[in-house]
DNA sequence: GCGACAG
DNA sequence: ATCTTGTCGC
């Protein structure tokens, strides 16, 4: 990956982490991945789950919602949201340990996701995360990073870009355009709702691109698909419990 | 040297 | 992400 062009600056770098650390975990992104897997869906998801992480100081809550679909697309050109009926809901409480360094993410909030999503009492068929796949500097965001240490089928689907370059799609539901870094396309960027900001769609693990921008609009009735949405909301409820 | 920078 | 209520607009 051009990651040259992408470097932590040294002022942003945090107390307690050194740039030497820095370049073993940059390291660590760049082993994993090698190990994405861009493939097609090996089955048609009928679980779905959806993780998300909100942050209280140094206390983190992490929420994996299971959902499944009640109905499966007519054909590949139905991007219309399915009917989805919530299953499980896991909830965890860690302490965080780890800095927000953009493109860093993982070593933050990836070790409560896993807790959480090991947690669900079946394996989901397609995982959507709330952050980069591929369309990362070393090729590694969130959404790879978890799906390759858990081997699921994953969606990265960020509210903004960290990594490339893209063209504003039209103003129109399942309008997009590619996101392009280092002369290939590493992701989209995907109107899931008129008049509003388009959605950062990669490939996380064991997903086509083109499989992931007809999943996030076939889970998607809002900006944000359900799975997110919800664990979303379920992580700021347990936050907002804790005063 | 100056920006850009998931959550 | 977090600190925070109402408010303007599609």
């Amino acid at each position: 990956m051009g990651d040259r062009r992408h470097r932590w600056h040294r002022g942003t770098v945090p107390e307690g982490i050194s740039a030497e650390e820095l370049e073993r975990l940059a390291d660590l992104q760049r082993e994993l991945a090698a190990k994405v897997i861009e493939c097609p869906l090996t089955r048609p998801p009928r679980f779905v789950a959806g993780a998300d992480v909100h942050l209280r100081n140094d206390i983190a809550i992490a929420v994996a919602v299971l959902q499944e679909t009640l109905d499966q697309p007519m054909d590949d050109q139905d991007v219309r949201p399915l009917p989805l009926r919530e299953v499980e809901r896991v909830t965890v409480r860690t302490q965080i340990a780890f800095p927000y360094i953009p493109g860093f993410l993982s070593f933050r909030e990836a070790p409560a996701l896993l807790e959480a999503i090991r947690g669900l009492s079946r394996p989901p068929d397609l995982l959507v995360l709330d952050g980069q796949g591929r369309a990362h500097p070393r090729g590694c965001g969130l959404a790879s990073h978890v799906g390759v240490l858990l081997d699921l089928p994953t969606i990265g689907a960020a509210k903004s870009r960290l990594y490339g370059r893209y063209q504003e799609p039209p103003n129109e539901r399942g309008a997009w355009s590619p996101l392009i870094a280092d002369g290939t396309v590493i992701g989209a960027t995907l109107r899931t709702r008129p008049n509003t900001k388009p959605l950062i769609v990669s490939v996380g693990h064991r997903i086509t691109l083109a499989e992931a921008i007809l999943w996030t609009l076939r889970l998607s009735r809002y900006r944000l698909p359900e799975p997110t949405r919800w664990a979303h909301r379920y992580a700021k409820e347990a936050v907002a419990a804790l005063r």
